[in-house]
DNA sequence: ATATCAGTTGGAGTTAACTCCAAGTCAAGC
DNA sequence: GCTTGACTTGGAGTTAACTCCAACTGATAT
């Protein structure tokens, strides 16, 4: 595949996808002979993981250091469980926080909606 | 309460309350003869609203709206409702997205335990 | 009166994560 | 052989949201 193929798949810009490249993110991807990236369906699958994990909020150095941690084999095992478990749990405490806020602002609206009613209220913010 | 006051209490440092300030997010704070910044218990509360949106992800431009419609008074209260009600379905996307990615974690984290019980096991990513 | 300290301002600097650009290369179609 | 279009690179530019700084001021303690 091309970039620009993986590009509309993977719903990611080219200019991301090589920026991902030289941050460390992806690396080895094939090229043609005459130098042009051609990408497998495992890059598909590993591009699609590192978009969820960085919409979920997780950083480029966090996955550039599991990526490096992937190049020095098998030994990194436990290492790189570890450092998933930990950016798992700040995901976590942000589920928390989310739904908290989540909740804030369905009391807010609620709140709006019954000075939308009965005319004449104001918030105080 | 002056400035650090705040900062202390809200967990916010001083130079970002100062950016709000600049920013819009928040008015007419009350000044000593001197030209020294003096706080209110409101001014807190709003600070602390200010706060959780903005950990929920809500953008410094949406809240920058939201209370310059406040200034316009009464006859924006529907705009104001609908400007929340637009961000909470927003931040409901991403929760939905964050439970997701972090089952997606659970599960990888787990073959890694599985992997790590049997020896020799390496994983594609 | 002077030193200290917390506060003030406008504006510059920083960081993460892209995003864009110019100049060049390569393969395919005419 | 030439044009076209997609690709390449290194590096510059952008954006949001702070964060820091220098130069100044006003109140308080000695």
């Amino acid at each position: 595949m091309t970039i620009s193929e993986v590009s509309k798949k993977c719903n990611v810009s080219a200019d991301t996808l090589r920026y991902y490249e030289k941050a460390g993110l992806i690396s080895f991807i094939n090229r043609t002979p005459g130098g042009v990236r051609n990408y497998t369906e495992q890059d598909c699958k590993q591009i699609e993981f590192i978009k969820c994990m960085r919409s979920a909020g997780l950083s480029i150095e966090v996955l550039r250091k599991y990526f490096e941690l992937f190049k020095r084999g098998k030994r990194t095992l436990k290492t790189r469980r570890d450092l998933l478990a930990k950016e798992r749990e700040s995901l976590r405490a942000r589920f928390i926080e989310l739904q908290d806020t989540l909740k804030r602002l369905d009391y807010k609206i609620s709140v709006y909606d019954k000075a939308l009613k009965s005319k004449d209220k104001e918030l105080k913010f």
